[in-house]
DNA sequence: TCCTTTTGCATAGCGAGCTATATAAAATCG
DNA sequence: CGATTTTATATAGCTCGCTATGCAAAAGGA
């Protein structure tokens, strides 16, 4: 039995994947950001403030994963952490000025290479692609009972 | 302008990736593989006795990513590298026999994890989804000119 | 109230991706 | 031929993903 990569879902999820984050970390990195921690910006552009485990919960990122990107970003002056007044257990994560600056030119340039990258596609065809990559995460956040 | 991380494919490609990373890893743990060393297995149960270059070449990694997945590849059994005689640059890399024990359930294992993947999607939807990924792939493989 | 459990975060340690750089062997060029 | 360039691999050092553990604060139960 032959098993072709190229047929495999998970590996050219895989393939695409770091083809994204080479073409993204190449387009942010003037900006003083990676591709790690652009998930978390986003969050926090969206909504400054929140709690390590609430970027934890929508991102569907490791605790420990966080953490360390957090104090990545921390070092490189993108946001603070403040403890909350009411729950000292709480770390709140707050963009710094600069982190707030890169708001508009950071997603400008993912957008530009989304667009880049379905280029050739049709309109209806991207719709679809993104729709069938929402499905499968769907299923694969299910975990496999393998019996 | 908002950004909607669900409505960007390089969000999407890797969250995607992350699951399909996490779900084989569980399956694979067993027989001693890891996600890492899956596509150079791929390709060495297809041809033994690659070199390291042709492996980098065929699965689009990096030299020096290519180089320490074999040094643990080799730690683990799956593996050894010799000298090529006529050229003594090269370093062959032939499967142990653990190594090519391991084709008929690793692959089998990919299969089922990538059939679960998909599960909820037509036959149709599931080449489409294939095909819509390899056309991407082929995009992102032609950098970007930045101007 | 005191003890236990739960929750939030940090740290250690590994895998796997990357860039940049070093080194040896082969190939090429004057 | 000798010097230079190219090719193949290795190493250093970083990001960012993961699991496993530890620890402090809060919540809950006897």
């Amino acid at each position: 039995m032959t098993f072709d990569k190229t047929d495999s879902a998970g590996y050219l999820a895989n393939h695409m994947a770091r083809l994204f984050a080479r073409a993204i970390h190449a387009r942010i990195k003037p900006l003083g950001l990676s591709p790690g921690n652009f998930p978390a910006m986003l969050e926090l552009w969206a909504r400054d403030g929140q709690t390590q485990s609430e970027l934890v919960q929508r991102l569907d990122i490791e605790q420990a994963t966080m953490a360390n990107t957090l104090t990545r970003m921390e070092r490189d002056g993108l946001i603070t952490r403040t403890k909350d007044a009411d729950d000292g257990r709480l770390q709140r994560i707050w963009l710094t000025e600069r982190g707030k600056s890169l708001q508009n030119p950071a997603t400008e340039a993912a957008r530009s290479e989304n667009a880049r990258a379905l280029q050739g596609l049709t309109a209806e065809e991207q719709d679809a692609f993104l729709a069938l990559m929402r499905h499968v995460i769907q299923t694969l956040r299910v975990p496999s009972k393998t019996p």
